[in-house]
DNA sequence: CATGAATGAGTTTTCATTCAT
DNA sequence: AATGAATGAAAACTCATTCAT
């Protein structure tokens, strides 16, 4: 690894880590030279702009994730698969929560500027869902609805974690989850008439 | 409604129209006075600061979502008031999505900030959950985990609906949400292996 | 005038000034904002940015400069009008030589950015020429030609005043230079081979 | 020529062209290496610093002016050695505009740099047209004031053309102007009262 | 002879905020 | 209740230049 390429790295490092604390807008490009132990404009001679510097880091974290998540084993039914890719999301959360809360938080800002649909983990999990919709291996439903739902127990309990909420690592909820959102996903047509609102 | 708080009120609707759209650090109090048709110091007579500012419509945004799905009627079974609540929620969402859009957005800022914690909506929902599952309406569980995949059900839709992943108003799916929170909330304990990672 | 307006006045001036010794790149806004007495973000509330600020004062200058020029009486020969023109120009020359020495200094980055042809001192001169060639006041020549021996006489001994070169005030010279134009605008047509160069 | 030679002249012609295009403080250093296609240290190795770059293109031009105005033909009626200079000037003007128009445009840095003025082209002129006065081949004049005519009307059609209001290329004006400055410096004493200004 | 990496000083500009009116 | 003018601090970024390799 030349030594561009470390600092570089350093850069990244520090960046993600006060991204994830402090938000993106609220970290400078000083703070970051700070953390990388360079001065500012060193910043550029490896990242062209500051959104540069954010998108590259947000789009190689969620590219990645949606690679890994596409590389679960795909032989087994859709239950284990889908209980391998929580196990996998919460391993990566786990392994890395600074990555991971960076693009819960950024995802806002940057998911307008993807183009490739099909790698990111959104997509992956999609089309496992509609498939198994489509195949029968799963009731006739909204495949979007479905997605959210997956996406959602396993995403907001990963903010509770970061939250403090939940006292253990991710992984350990893994299988809770991955039968929530079996049953979730199975769930029957409702029969059930909501109760009314006070006043 | 004196002329100040009509001001107060144009400010606060600019605000959080901004706000929703690009965030809170990105919004400058120049953009703000602008979409309220005033100059930039008349905002100070109203609030003290821009974080002032935030704060007063994040706190009366978050707690009035609190007290409005504390007022769901409380009779009725927990499945009926777990209805009662999402449709309560969507019905919040639908008619300001720009609050909120800033809420959601905003919350990893402001969240630290809250003490009284018996107002919050995530509280309110833990709190019927717990007595749940206490009372055993709902099998042995951990509360905070339920309370994290009821919200992440129906907040990840949110989000799906703002991304436009969703075509139709929430409250169209508000059945069907409910119907996935109470089957994820009575998920059997699970029995199956996660499929293994490819090499 | 108010305060607003003086403070305006006094970045004009000292920008003016500070442009015609060191040229409008050399000259940052704190250097402007020094020679006004204020605080460099106060200029931005008088300008919206630095080309701005140049685009002004040239702009209001060169403008100025054509609407004097078109000022001169319209009454008396050709003869009479050129001689007015220039030694109206010698005499604005005399009086602000930093305005001056700005416009023939910036007039390469700014004169594309002209949209209003008929104000510019140049179009006074030229349409003035043109008029009088096509009317027969002047032998038959080309007008752009003609314009740009008159201006050249006229700029280049400016060029020269402010070089030091010239030891009197412009308007010394200006009766000098008219009948140079005026010889120069009716120089019979050439009859002479040029001498051949050396080697 | 070595390769260091050949780099040289690339660096050379590349930042000639910038300088000409947008001016020395506008051009950066990155800019002439992007055109040179090497990387910035690398013209230090050339040029002590980008003053000097700018001070060795621009004294060199300057001064091979010069020369080339000097080699000029001595013998012949000044008339001749006049038409024999513009000739070569517009010549010199149609083979490098780049190098013209920065010379005309960067002078105002650089003149006062010049400690040899007997070699520059405006000196040449000079003496030439002293000699012609005081030998009674021109009428009796201020030897500057005709200097500054005759460079006004040769440099100002040369701006014009850069302008595009001059549409052939220079040389094809020579005996026009020529002839103008000829009838420029004979012009009789001025017998004109110019006419008033308005109001 | 040339490059990749870095830097100190500086650039223009924006921000939230204050003050006199 | 609101404005015009101003400010201190900081933002992102560029510049000419140097140094080790």
């Amino acid at each position: 690894m030349t030594r561009g390429e470390q600092t570089r790295q350093r850069i990244i490092q520090g960046a993600l880590r006060l991204f994830a604390e402090k938000g993106v807008d609220a970290t400078s490009i000083r703070d970051i030279a700070g953390s990388a132990a360079i001065t500012e404009p060193a910043i550029y001679r490896h990242f062209k702009s500051k959104e540069d510097l954010v998108w590259e880091i947000f789009w190689s974290g969620y590219r990645g994730f949606g690679e890994t998540l596409r590389a679960v084993e795909a032989q087994g039914g859709l239950r284990e698969r889908l209980a391998a890719m929580i196990e996998t999301i919460c391993g990566l959360f786990d392994r890395d929560e600074a990555l991971f809360r960076f693009l819960l938080l950024t995802q806002h800002g940057q998911l307008g500027k993807i183009t490739e649909r099909e790698k990111s983990p959104v997509q992956v999990l999609h089309d496992q869902l509609a498939a198994a919709i489509h195949g029968g291996a799963l009731p006739k439903q909204d495949a979007e609805l479905a997605t959210s739902t997956v996406l959602g127990i396993v995403l907001q309990a990963a903010t509770f974690k970061v939250y403090g909420r939940l006292g253990q690592p991710l992984s350990h909820y893994a299988t809770q989850l991955s039968a929530a959102c079996w049953a979730a996903l199975n769930a029957s047509a409702p029969d059930v008439q909501p109760a009314r609102r006070k006043s």
